[in-house]
DNA sequence: TTTAGCACTCATAATAATAGAGTGCTAAGC
DNA sequence: GCTTAGCACTCTATTATTATGAGTGCTAAA
């Protein structure tokens, strides 16, 4: 009785749904009494101990019902829920994203609204955009703003101090320069060819060409870094068991800073799809009592970006999974068309 | 005995310093044991039911000290606090900042690590904004970023979609226009003259001037919504004592809404000073046991916008409260200084 | 006017008793 | 051999009971 057979695969899931249901242990009585599975509690508490003996389940004290442990939840998430899954209600956008930006604020606020748990959104990673476009603002005698637009539609801006007066035209000089050379190339290419031309550049005394070269780099630097939209965390404070006060400080620390979470996201865009990270597979955020389920989106078939959910461990999958699908879905599409040329 | 004579406000202030020292209700032998007032728990007791009768403590239960109300840290604050204030431990101000904004971004998070409470700053009020600058930037055939530039050099970028391209000429056509015609007038003439000259160019048919102006018109309104910067609110999660949980909800609800908390500051930023507000003053920010210590800042003279510090009522306003006010000179030096020119 | 003394109150902590949920095991039933 | 009824057992959660002690309010004396 080492592998698992369809009883145990049945009870297993029995205990995981209602403990998501209801939030408590669940005893051998609540799943003869709940499910259609047919068997007395005697029988459902052998097949329990079994699966407490495999690692599935586990005991808060004796006289208690069966809670699942990350296994469980884990064989749950990737075995059991197939047949669960509920079909995604439809999502209520509201009007007409002004730009990449905003459809992806929309994106974790929606997250956040139709779960009550955190939703997340990592906007299309720097090393993934193509230069597009940089346009200098003169704002005062010796201060620059540059506007950098990346093909995804994502804007940065960055102020600049400059150690003498430049005039309108030397800006769009420079500006027109760096889009010639650089317009279309992916951002990683975009650092290298600026380092190589800031070499071959140094030996001459070309004072415009030096800076809208360094201008350059510096905006697309700035723009690196990567961006992420986090809404709703306060559903937390309402969902989270307040029995381990610390994880929650830890937690809310990680929303606030953001960067643990950037990290995680980031990485879970490498591989596309939905993935599902359990209890302390986020040991990062600080929390061993949440799970995150992310899923990539796409631009030109390639992930670009992540969103997800974040929630408490017996968060509602069945649900929470097909709602991020979707979502990743539309931004994918959302992605495609703004790349395809203006709306409409 | 209904006015305050000195040894009720020894005894207050007493009452007021402990319980914000040591957290907990202060008895009459604490204060005989801790202060200098020389006089026996009796006598101390006697004071304090007056005070009590007085409305400035107050009694969890009968077997417990005192510990100050509403009124009693109103009063304190107000007429007690003078020469306990403590002096400013030196600022230790980030490298340069890149401009207003991130100046601002900074004095939050100075003051929310010096604090260890939360945070705040207001940005300058968009009505008392002065238009600078505004330019045109064509991203895609009829896609166009405007970038709005007030005199105190906050920026605003709002997008557009037109219903026909635009030439790089036209743009600047019509920025042109605009920095011309409304170049150093306060924001909320801009707007009147807008609507005014739009009403004046209806007959013409002249497309881009009616555009340009309604590219103006939104784009002010959209940067008029109000700019807040909030750090530390996991601090509160440390500080606030959990036996009222659904006020800490409501408070972090608020704080992720930010709304509420706008509109306090704003309303701050009416009159000049520091200002504290305590306990259930701050009901529109669905607390009642927090106190909000703000200050405006000023530019020219008069005061542009509001920077604060959130935490518990008995935070400890000896040294929030200065800090606060050096924040906010510092940031109106800043504000001064840069309105004086560039730097350097 | 101040203070020592003392009875009184009430929250908090510690202890004990009870109820109930759920288990594990055993032996009987199909 | 699998299933199930029965039962003793365990452990939590609830409630009741009883100290403990901090701090008060009042009175009477200094």
């Amino acid at each position: 009785m080492d592998t698992m057979n369809d009883r145990l695969r049945e009870v297993l899931k029995s205990v995981v749904v209602y403990h998501i249901r209801l939030g408590v242990p669940i005893g051998s009585r609540t799943i003869t009494k709940l499910s259609e599975i047919g068997l007395s509690p005697a029988t459902i508490r052998n097949v329990m101990a079994d699966l407490e003996e495999l690692g599935y389940l586990m005991h808060p004290h004796t006289s208690a019902g069966r809670v699942p442990t990350e296994k469980g939840y884990r064989f749950y998430v990737d075995q059991l829920l197939g047949d669960l899954l509920e079909p995604v209600q439809p999502i209520n956008w509201p009007s007409r994203p002004e730009g990449p930006a905003d459809m992806l604020h929309n994106a974790s606020r929606l997250l956040s609204h139709m779960t009550n748990y955190a939703g997340v959104a990592l906007a299309p990673k720097p090393a993934q955009r193509t230069f597009k476009q940089i346009e200098f603002v003169g704002l005062r005698p010796r201060q620059v703003l540059a506007i950098f637009v990346s093909e995804e539609g994502l804007l940065h801006q960055t102020l600049f101090e400059l150690d003498r007066d430049v005039t309108v035209n030397e800006l769009s000089a420079m500006s027109e320069y760096l889009n010639q050379r650089f317009g279309g190339l992916p951002l990683h290419k975009v650092k290298a060819q600026i380092l190589e031309d800031m070499r071959a550049v140094k030996e001459r005394y070309d004072w415009l060409l030096r800076h809208a070269l360094q201008l350059g780099q510096q905006a697309i630097d700035t723009a690196a870094e990567g961006e992420l939209y986090l809404e709703g965390t306060t559903n937390i404070l309402t969902q989270a068991n307040f029995d381990d006060l610390d994880e929650l400080k830890r937690l809310f620390k990680a929303f606030e800073e953001k960067y643990q979470l950037l990290k995680i996201l980031e990485q879970c865009a490498e591989t596309p799809g939905v993935q599902v990270y359990i209890g302390s597979e986020n040991a990062a955020l600080g929390t061993r009592t949440c799970s995150l389920v992310a899923s990539t989106y796409e631009c030109d078939g390639r992930p670009i970006g992540s969103v997800g959910v974040i929630g408490p461990t017996r968060m509602d999958y069945s649900t929470v999974i097909p709602l991020v699908q979707s979502i990743a879905q539309q931004l994918s599409r959302f992605f495609g068309e703004w790349r395809e040329g203006p709306a409409r």
